[in-house]
RNA sequence: GGCGCGUUGGUGAAGUGGCUUAACACACCGCCCUUUCACGGCGGCAUUCACGGGUUCGAAUCCCGUACGCGUCACCA
């Protein structure tokens, strides 16, 4: 470890990433990648047994290897500073000995109270409703009479011991210099009576060993972070950058969360979404650039970001944003790579022998999300029971009469040709109005109908002809002749 | 309730004392283009920055207060 900015995205694996999350582990990754020899940090911090999920762990690793989030040093690919999984920090006996450090230091005590202790002084204070703050008797037991009782088998916590008197400030990158009373703070839990240490703890002590520079998190802990401090002063140790992040939110009330049951990162992405254009537009929740330009790659968003450019104030999900920055990324594809994204979209719904990458490619501009499309395909399978009703179109000027009109003489100029393709078809049916006196639209509006029984469809009369072939394509227009007759 | 933080249009936001008659984007509404929808183009959409005071020649921008919201006060993170 050099100079080099050294952050850390530090989830608890409880089961699935959520959008807040992600932008949290984006904008720590910016962060160190600022730096050309920064460092980006995968820390598990699974010190919560109660919590522990079933293949969570998996699912970090994946969310962050779709998006392109690569970490430096982590669980799966070592590093200098590991191990990189709080548990396995401390079946180490890292916390344990840096907790009996910070008492000898004076910056924690050993408690032996039980939780009925704590609950029985919260029952006191809330009878006589007064605020609540643990006063822990234990402060006043001498560390070396404690470790005796400790030797002997008692269970013990360690709590941090709070200065009694005066203010502790820190600076926070985003939110500035933040400054509280002392006896507003806890004597908190440093280190549990399982042996696990408190997130509390742990964050500081791991973030210290790991040489961490920027502690990113989000804006939860803010009203805490003056405990860290106190935690880093005891040790003597250097206190890191701050940057927390606002929330995002659901709504103006609520912040977006698994319990309201709102999209995770693996929700947006079966249901079409590009990881891309997903961290594109969570990097800009709360976060604005320079520039107007709002379309970022991952690299050109570290080139971008700037803390000094976060807001303070939470900032609304909007799935339409999203949507739209989605389609973008999409347009935005060279037809290969979109043809081989949208393939297996395409084949949900197409399953006959049509060209995959004609339908991909008159798809390619209307489509904002992957999912949208077998809807708008469907008819080339199957041909859709619609109304007669949908060939009375007063835009373009058409009704039932008029269409049978029109299709009975596109079924015959088409049956004459023998080229079928694009430009044949085009040329060849743009005569048709200026023969008939009729307006384009009128005919080719009932085409594209007959052809696809659908209202709005992805591609023209014309494009979808010529993928559905001419024997396909008379005789849908057969149908409806019939059926116009 | 204590403490901390926040408040610019429907949404994300720019703006850090005069260049702002408050950018830009999404959404929405018109029009244009067009074989539909979409794409693309053009135009409209906050006399006003939560509210009330103050400072100043001048305030969205500085100060104070009020309201509302969020966070936190766990052997959760």
């Amino acid at each position: 470890m050099g100079d080099e900015i050294r952050t850390r995205f530090a989830p608890s694996p409880t089961g699935y990433m959520h959008i807040g999350n992600l932008r949290t582990a984006l904008w720590t990754y910016l962060i160190a990648k600022k730096d050309p020899n920064g460092k980006f940090i995968l820390r598990i911090e699974d010190t919560d047994q109660a919590r522990q999920v079933e293949g969570a762990t998996e699912i970090i690793y994946e969310t962050l290897k779709q998006c392109g989030l690569k970490h430096d040093e982590g669980p799966d690919i070592g590093g200098p500073v590991g191990p990189y999984v709080q548990s396995d920090r401390m079946r180490v006996g890292i916390y344990l000995k840096y907790a009996r450090d910070l008492v000898h230091r004076g910056g924690a005590h050993y408690c032996f109270c039980k939780e009925e202790d704590v609950e029985a002084q919260r029952q006191i204070a809330n009878a006589r409703g007064v605020a609540f703050k643990f006063n822990d008797p234990c402060r006043l037991i001498p560390w070396e009479e404690a470790e005796k009782r400790i030797e002997a088998g008692e269970s013990f916590t360690v709590r941090q011991t709070i200065p009694a008197t005066g203010t502790t400030s820190f600076n926070d990158e985003v939110f500035g210099t933040i400054t509280v009373e002392n006896s507003t703070l806890d004597d908190n839990i440093l280190l549990k009576s399982d042996g696990f240490p408190t997130y509390n703890f742990a964050n500081v002590i791991d973030d210290h060993m790991m040489g961490i520079t920027d502690v990113v998190r989000g804006m939860e802990y803010l009203s805490s972070a003056p405990k860290y401090n106190l935690l880093y002063e005891a040790y003597g140790w250097e206190i890191p950058r701050y940057v927390h992040c606002p929330p995002v939110m659901k709504d103006e009330h609520h912040k977006l969360s698994k319990r309201n049951g709102d999209a995770s990162f693996a929700d947006l992405v079966a249901k079409g979404y590009l990881p891309e254009a997903i961290l594109n537009y969570i990097a800009m929740l709360g976060w604005a650039p320079e520039t107007d330009k709002e379309i970022y790659t991952l690299e050109e968003m570290v080139e971008a970001f700037n803390v000094k450019r976060i807001s303070t104030s939470g900032a609304i999900f909007d799935i339409v944003k999203l949507t739209s920055i989605n389609g973008i990324w999409l347009r935005n594809m060279d037809l290969d790579t979109y043809y081989e994204l949208v393939k297996p979209w395409i084949e949900k719904a197409v399953t006959g022998g049509y060209d995959k990458k004609k339908i991909a490619e008159i798809l390619q501009q209307r489509v904002n999300t992957l999912a949208e499309i077998p809807e708008m395909i469907d008819f080339f399978d199957t041909m859709p029971d619609y109304d007669l009703e949908l060939y009375k179109n007063k835009k373009m000027k058409t009704d039932e009469a008029i269409s049978l009109k029109a299709l009975k003489a596109v079924r015959e100029t088409l049956a004459g040709v023998t080229e079928w393709t694009q430009p044949v078809l085009h040329d060849t049916l743009m005569e048709l109005p200026a023969k008939m006196e009729m307006k384009n639209g009128q005919i080719l509006f009932p085409l594209r109908l007959a052809i696809t029984g659908k209202q709005f469809t992805p591609g023209g009369g014309i494009e979808i002809a010529d993928i559905l072939g001419k024997d396909e394509t008379l005789r849908r227009i057969d149908a409806a002749i019939a059926r116009l007759s």
